[in-house]
DNA sequence: GTCTATATCGGGATAGAC
DNA sequence: GTCTATCCCGATATAGAC
């Protein structure tokens, strides 16, 4: 059973991704990934030009997806609050399917993207302007309230990001013992962020009214419960 | 005149977490940080024992800081919302006096903190237990509903850290013209995610209430505006 | 405490056979 | 397309003089 070419550069991919997404670009070795891969170092230098082609490969590969998947959303027909908690489905599913993503995200962010050529940082720019997108249709429709895409996007977005990124270091917390973790699986974690955005995005029912007044009217009176921290998802 | 050891720890203990901000663990080069102290490497060797030496020191030293004051914090006779607001402020501050910190922490995170020792990471589970401590408290208290501290933490503080880490991939986009980025200082950053996480956190006036019975009756009728991304800090 | 010079090793990358 | 063998530089770390 012999192999074909495109099973070798797969199986060096994703080799790669993992020796990237523990040890960084600078820490990755490039004779473990091709030990890992099953083939050797020359392969990785015939199938990808160098150490950097292989890595920039892969994360275009991700954000390609995440942006093909979240412009079908903004293409959809979808109300602007499913469109956003598929935004938030969309990148946790990713760090799903593709659990190299959020580690490889956190370095990149944290080196300024210097690795990064102009196409690949458009790639990533459009999962951005998907969300700004999304944000300004709900806005237009009255759903939403005029929300800054970047705010919203740390606040919001990132998130997803940050945990699943940081599963092993919660872990190693509890595996001193130093913090008994509840164990918290990222449905749940999804779940808590899709309630909080929702509800920090919308603009309520009454959204025409003054919202000065009404908060000055209202304030000690009743409180609509909005989703916190900590809720069922 | 002459200098004293003290002055050649803190220059290499400040060439080190530019380099090390800048290009990771793996990634940092000792010449290189030998070069900006304007001392040498055998230098880096005497005053700390090897390149993991030098880099554990400088996290612990800003996990230290950071524990100190929101120990303080923990401490004070503020209120609960009062000190979660500090909370915030003290990452803030942490990410304006130290600003290699936030970069640092995402790769660590990234790799799951392999290099710190057990001590280091007690340094930093500090910093979490007192986030822990004041939603505790403001549970007690009746200000805050109970809310579960990783989500918490993960939807309200890591965004501090995350964004000030990002700044220089928002001016790659920025630089290229492929986002038009309203620039965003962190300041309005911060007070936005304080409003966001007080508003999260609040039991709100009507705590006795059932939650579901005040949020059927009242719904569609009039809603609490709280803050919201994009709001002036 | 501070320096120069050097040991030693692993890294990315390539040549060239098959 | 796939392999082995190798080049060569830059890396961490240390020895030893002052």
């Amino acid at each position: 059973m012999k192999r074909v070419a495109g099973d070798t550069r797969e199986a060096i991919l994703i080799a790669a991704a993992t020796e990237f997404a523990a040890h960084g670009f600078a820490g990755a070795s490039v004779d473990t990934i091709a030990a890992r891969s099953r083939f050797n170092k020359a392969m990785i230098y015939y199938h990808f030009k160098s150490k950097q082609g292989l890595y920039v490969e892969i994360l275009r590969e991700g954000f390609r997806s995440v942006g093909a998947r979240t412009t079908a959303l903004v293409e959809s027909t979808l109300t602007p609050e499913a469109k956003i908690e598929g935004f938030i489905d969309a990148l946790n599913e990713m760090a799903a399917t593709r659990p190299y993503m959020p580690p490889m995200m956190m370095r990149e962010i944290a080196e300024g993207a210097v690795r990064l050529d102009p196409d690949t940082l458009r790639l990533m720019a459009r999962i951005f302007g998907n969300l700004r997108h999304i944000l300004e249709e709900g806005a237009r429709l009255g759903v939403f309230r005029p929300a800054d895409p970047i705010l919203t996007y740390f606040t919001l977005i990132t998130p997803v990001i940050f945990f699943r990124a940081s599963t092993p270091i919660r872990e190693a917390f509890s595996r001193l013992g130093i913090i008994e973790f509840r164990q918290i699986d990222a449905a749940a974690f999804v779940g808590h962020l899709k309630s909080t955005a929702i509800a920090a995005l919308s603009s309520g029912a009454g959204a025409g009214l003054s919202a000065g007044r009404e908060a000055g009217a209202t304030r000690k009176a009743r409180r609509t419960r909005s989703p916190r921290p900590g809720d069922p998802a």
